[in-house]
DNA sequence: ATAAAGGTTCCCATGATGGGAAGGTCAAGC
DNA sequence: GCTTGACCTTCCCATCATGGGAACCTTTAT
């Protein structure tokens, strides 16, 4: 299998296949003669484990990780489940920062007329000092600025 | 004022300072005869203003533009509003987004035994095919993968 | 005078992803 | 056999907001 096919039947483009193999975080595929890379359905189904990972917000390192312990035999589940639940607690405290800015945002669009006059209390508390109505961002560790 | 007083004073660190300067996002500070940049507290005022519009999520370009209809003294308050509000939508994409994950996760995790067992439901799904319990990641317009 | 602190520019890295160019290869149809 | 289009390869660049650090200059305090 090419890896224009691998891609599809995996649901991981191509690109990132490359990306993957270049980062470390699968093995680096067989070659054609001619250099073609040559992915078997092993291949396709650790891709699509990636996938799947991806697609539940784990980082290409957390990714890394869940496969090593998805080729572990002697893997405890309990290493499985401590990964899983600090993620889950990652997307938590994601969660809260979003929703504590949607709610501020929220209570200053309310508070806005929203006709063809100029004053708006968006823009004043945005202008405001640092001491005034709107939260200051919580910091929840490593988790930094959100990207929305 | 220099611009680490600047930097202390508004919240911003003094090299998102410069780079608000050179993407165009702040107007260049004046110099002293020494290449020093000069911050008044109207300046000081402008970054706390961005400060504060990054801290409730704003993109850069989102700033950009809350920055003109804030300086706008002919501004439509409705035009704020409708930013606000688009912006409050995204947010609330997101976190619907990462709350599917964090229930997926947490569904899987409450059926893991957490033992020293290697057998765990939570590595049995990302090995599942595409058309396993997991759910699918909605895809929501342009907000593209979750970083958390 | 000297040292510490802070300024300047420039380059690099992040993380995951896509875009695109230049060039080789394969398969299908004529 | 030859052309064509689809596909592969590598390599470089861009994103977005942020930080790190080097090399060098200035200001301030001892």
């Amino acid at each position: 299998m090419n890896i224009g096919q691998a891609a599809k039947a995996s649901g991981v483009s191509a690109k990132m296949i490359r990306y993957y193999e270049e980062t470390g975080l699968v093995m680096p595929a067989e070659r054609s003669d001619k250099g073609y890379r040559i992915y078997s359905d092993k291949d396709v189904h650790t891709l699509r484990f990636i996938r799947r990972a991806r697609d539940l917000g784990f980082t290409v390192e957390g990714i890394a990780e869940l496969l090593a312990l998805w080729r572990d035999r002697g893997r405890h589940s309990a290493d499985v489940k401590q990964m899983a639940m600090g993620h889950v607690a990652a997307l938590r405290r994601k969660i809260i920062e979003l929703e504590e800015m949607a709610a501020t945002l929220q209570t200053l669009a309310d508070c806005c007329a929203g006709d063809d006059r100029p004053d708006c209390p968006i823009l004043m508390d945005l202008a405001a000092g640092a001491d005034g109505p709107a939260k200051m961002p919580h910091r929840f560790g490593p988790l930094a600025e959100t990207k929305v």
